[in-house]
DNA sequence: ACCTGAACACCGTTCAAGT
DNA sequence: ACCTGAACACCGTTCAAGT
């Protein structure tokens, strides 16, 4: 047993039946060890987290500074949202506050490079940094939130929370409904692409302007 | 006692000592009562964080639908990430998902019917309602994580953070920092107006652009 | 160096009992 | 109708004791 046994088993745990279902207690039994052990491996129980979301971090397809800046980042976002989709407990986690691990560090000198070698300033490229991920985060939290994933899911949860709705009082949200979420073949995983084209186009724009955004 | 004044008190605790330092039995001592009192007014600790999200969605301004939508949902979204910093528990919470309150459904429709009033598409709408609201949401969330607020502090951590730093490993990051972050008069709060123009801006595009995005 | 039993000070929540 | 004491099954974490 070590300290990465330790974090790859805390992230299965969290995986498959979320975050508070993370006990010492439970960890333990994981891995076949009594709560009291782990702490033989990790300072407490926020290191172990911090630990896990690095871990994840590690996960995320690296851009290439080789590569064309747009379909660099464009690809690493994907990879972003599919880690943090698979990891779903990671979208309220954070690490990176305070004492960032190697592998957030690496990812994020890895994306600051692909956007300075595709000709954005210092000063532009903390903008698309900030930009871009805020984007990627909120949409995997919203993801989250969702109370559904499969589409027949959907369909049925929706017209469920359809049918008690006040349409009168909330019109709009109601149309929505009615007229989109409810149409064969509507997912809210596919607003992910329009919504980072949006502002990946946006900073290609900005880029190329003088002054504006500095 | 009723239930708002559990709601409000819970909201307040929450704000100035953190979403770990609101337990029932805490929250009976501000309310001066015990902690099971309290489940004569909430059904659980979920129902009454539940509440509390929806609380708080009631303090956003609401986009007015005569206005124009791009300054009526600009503003909205500032007062939104207004909001959300000045509860930054609120930001890992989310409720909406299985049984959203009457203050987010009316926000939720008021927005809705903002873009459909500007010329928006039903389509068009789900992606603009989806895209601003995830990059807001992202951002405070970003902004919550960071470990300092005022600029003292940041140039101060920043400092502390470099110097800890391999610059050689993570020379972007190191520019990054050393170039922009440690620079007299940076805030990361500037970012937010920059990002959320840049959606608006796509999103204008994209409303007057045939069927591209639908 | 790693593991463990017992213990401490907490949690959310239930329930029977009070007014 | 609202409040409460006692209790239950949990938490994270410490510490002395074992190998």
């Amino acid at each position: 047993m070590n300290r990465e046994r330790v974090i790859a088993t805390a992230v299965r745990l969290a995986d498959t039946e979320g975050l508070e279902a993370l006990t010492m207690r439970r960890l333990g039994e994981d891995l076949n060890v009594k709560a009291m052990s782990i702490y033989n491996h990790v300072a407490n129980k926020d290191d172990l987290i911090n630990a896990m979301a690095d871990a994840i971090f590690s996960e995320i397809e690296l851009p290439s500074h080789s590569d064309e800046w747009k379909p660099a980042i464009r690809k690493r976002s994907i990879s972003f949202r599919d880690v943090l989709a698979r990891h779903a407990w990671a979208t309220t986690v954070r690490d990176s506050g305070t004492n960032p691990g190697p592998g957030t560090l690496r990812h994020h000198d890895r994306v600051i490079g692909t956007f300075r070698n595709g000709g954005f300033s210092i000063e532009k490229t903390a903008h698309a940094f900030s930009a871009v991920d805020s984007y990627i985060y909120g949409f995997a939290m919203q993801e989250k939130s969702l109370p559904f994933t499969t589409q027949e899911e959907t369909a049925a949860m929706a017209a469920v929370m359809l049918a008690q709705l006040p349409t009168s009082e909330y019109p709009y949200l109601a149309e929505l409904t009615a007229d989109h979420v409810l149409k064969p073949g509507y997912s809210y995983g596919d607003e992910f692409l329009v919504g980072l084209d949006l502002m990946l186009d946006g900073l290609e724009t900005m880029r190329d302007t003088d002054q504006a955004f500095e």
